[in-house]
DNA sequence: ATGGTTGGGAACCAA
């Protein structure tokens, strides 16, 4: 079995060149990140077209995950329990159900008091599943699907912005709430075969860039958020792609501006945590550095694993 | 030498 992972910055914008990623590389399974739209606005048919079935959340313009699959899927959830929302500062008060509103994530009305984001109350409803009502806590930032007998998270780790930022407090939050799920996962099967795959928004070691002293004081290389991605390891899990990727200049994302791709000028933050036993059947890793190529390219390429 | 989205400007978001 084939999966890959690739946030697409906008799916409606990259349409053909991800379908046509599916057929080059015979992919079984796509963990889609960033579509940038509701799911009324997901290009299904294309995907239909081509032999695969979509499973994708989204709610406004932002976030916006999927797992598209050609061997099933199945058990679609779309938040992880537990799965902290975001909130700004000086946001109204908090919305609960009672209030009768109608949930609109793209509103500041939508959004919980600070409070709620260490509050048992901002956490998403464990197994939150096709058809329901978006809760406001939350963001499209998570998706998991069985596919081919592999459990498949489709994630899109919030950003941080800025260190001190309120979304660097929910970035930590939210890989901290991630980690103890994924524990629990692994610890009620030792046998669980589950791939937590996406944009990390993290660079865990500084031969995942191409110059560390650009990223002084910034988000994404410090010790807290360094931290809170190894803890995968702690929890059981292997980042695949380590294992078979070059340690150096290997890139994932290159920024648009400035003749970043051209002079190589990149990052690696999109990885392939896997369970023991899924990580056991990964024959080979790929970054597919030509689909940064081009007119029309994501900022980001894909990875893909290779499944004995 | 940035691109996508919304909305029909300029602002927000992204690493």
């Amino acid at each position: 079995m084939r999966l890959a992972t690739w946030n697409v910055n906008s799916i409606r914008a990259r349409v053909d060149r991800v379908v046509g990623f599916l057929d080059r590389w015979d992919v079984d399974v796509l963990a889609i990140q960033e579509t940038k739209c509701k799911d009324e606005q997901f290009p299904y048919e294309a995907f239909d077209a081509a032999g695969y079935q979509v499973e994708h959340v989204g709610f406004s313009q932002w976030n916006g995950v999927a797992v598209v699959s050609r061997v099933g899927i199945e058990d679609v959830a779309l938040a992880f329990s537990g799965q902290p929302g975001f909130s700004k500062p000086a946001a109204p008060a908090v919305v609960t159900p009672d209030d009768g509103a109608l949930f609109d994530l793209a509103s500041p009305a939508a959004l919980a008091s600070p409070a709620a984001l260490a509050s048992p109350a901002a956490l998403a409803s464990p197994d939150a599943a096709p058809g329901d009502a978006p809760d406001a806590l939350h963001e499209a930032r998570a998706l998991g699907a069985t596919c081919g007998g592999v459990r498949v998270w489709s994630l899109y780790v919030p950003n941080g912005r800025a260190v001190g930022d309120p979304h660097y407090a929910y970035k930590l939050a939210w890989l901290e709430a991630l980690r103890t799920q994924a524990a629990g996962w692994l610890d009620a099967d030792p046998d669980a075969q589950v791939a937590l795959v996406g944009d990390w928004n993290v660079i865990p070691l500084d031969t995942d860039v191409y110059d560390p002293a650009a990223f002084v004081g910034s988000t994404h290389v410090t010790p807290a958020e360094r931290a809170a991605f190894h803890a995968f390891a702690d929890a059981g899990y292997r980042e695949v792609s380590r294992e078979h990727l070059p340690a150096e200049h290997t890139y994932t994302y290159w920024d648009y501006k400035q003749l970043a791709f051209p002079k190589n000028r990149g990052m690696r933050i999109d990885f392939t945590w896997t369970t023991p036993a899924l990580a056991d059947r990964v024959a080979a890793v790929t970054v597919d550095r030509e689909e940064r190529k081009g007119k029309g390219a994501s900022d980001h390429v894909p990875v893909i694993l290779d499944l004995r």
